[in-house]
DNA sequence: CGGCATCCATTTTGATACTG
DNA sequence: CAGTATCAAAATGGATGCCG
């Protein structure tokens, strides 16, 4: 918010007043996977018009939050990236991202869309640090036209968008197959059977690609009292 | 946001729809100190009218975040209180605000409202849980007119509007020096030395206390990348 | 493709007046 | 107090059209 602050002399409504507007923490949420460039941006955020996106950028290029980036070669594309303190919101959108898992997911409506992309984050939002205990492995994941990696280090976690230069193993799967999984209608190992999905490579990293990543049990939003 | 959604399957944008919009998470902020009243909320929160505020508690009531409860004797005046699912969304306020406090606070601007009862939530978000091993205290603070307390119990922490019943000590001063020790332009300990603040009870705990709660050093937002 | 400018219908909000 | 009703101002969404 720029003219329409919240002024409070308060740390979450001065966040707030950074990042409160429509849009702009999931934009944040872009970017956190790695940088994009304006077209992609658009392409995942349906009904942000071109106007609204470029202020949008402007603002948080402003802030300080994000920068404009020339992508290497060969791309040598525009493209907008995270600054460090933009990349620091990652453990709020993480956090509203658990409690989303928990609390809004259900079923998939017909209305919305979705990206395997957005699953790069949730990967970092369900990742347990202790079951990656001295476990250091690169995962490459390819759902449907999507690649995206993450690299494991004993209890740090990455998630980027994009290839990986040397994956330890490889998962494939189609996108029903993916929404299937993150619903826990069914678990990968099943998918395997079934050659719904494929993987690859080290079976020691494989193995142990179960355990690092933990779904919240979905709850129902109840009148209940908080306990 | 009830009509406006973002339509993505989407752990964070099912949040944000829910929360998202404009003085959302700031009341759900002003709840997770305890249950409030329709009137104090609004004196809180300069710049919502009464209308939009309305309109809002309904809507948290209507997806299950908040509920109307009447107070206990002897007030028994009607008030807002979480649910379950509402107190839940105080890891991502939580998170906001040490964002917030790390990179987006620097000098109280002359327009700026400010309420002692906000650095409620701000112990929360600065508790140091390793800090608190052992240790089972209750701490009372009175600044100003208001009052409020935190439980700490082995690495857990509580901390709610209002006094506590039975404090282990009690910590008094004015905003001003309140004020003073957010920002860091001196310690507890000094301000008690010159009299600005004042302290009473048991003497283990008050020793402990100072170590409990860490402010983050304040950080510039500049166009750097993140590392 | 990457972006800005413009126009316009619809929502959201802010501020204030008003009622039980 | 705790809200409802009302209205003007601002933000948004969508559709272009334009330019490098």
């Amino acid at each position: 918010m720029d003219q329409r602050t919240y002024n409070q002399y308060c740390a979450t409504a001065r966040t707030l007043d950074l990042v409160g507007e429509r849009w702009t923490l999931l934009l944040i949420r872009e970017l956190l996977t790695g940088p994009k460039r304006f077209g992609d941006l658009q392409a995942s955020l349906r009904g942000l018009g071109t106007g609204l996106l470029s202020a949008r950028l402007k603002h948080l290029e402003q802030e300080g939050l994000a920068r404009r980036v020339t992508l290497p070669p060969p791309a040598r594309t525009p493209a907008y990236a995270l600054t460090e303190a933009g990349s620091e919101l990652a453990p709020a959108v993480l956090a509203l991202a658990r409690w989303g898992l928990k609390w809004a997911m259900g079923e998939r409506r017909t209305t919305e869309t979705f990206h395997p992309g957005w699953a790069v984050l949730g990967l970092r939002a369900c990742f347990d640090a202790d079951a990656a205990a001295g476990l250091r492995a690169v995962y490459e994941f390819r759902i449907d036209a999507e690649t995206f990696h993450t690299r494991i280090d004993d209890g740090t976690i990455e998630a980027l968008h994009g290839p990986a230069q040397y994956p330890d193993a490889t998962i494939t799967m189609n996108e029903e197959t993916f929404l299937g999984l993150t619903a826990q209608d069914r678990t990968l190992a099943q998918a395997i059977e079934t050659g719904a999905a494929s993987v690859s490579g080290d079976a020691e990293a494989l193995r142990r690609l179960k355990a690092l990543f933990r779904l919240p049990a979905p709850s129902a939003r109840t009148g209940d009292p908080s306990p």
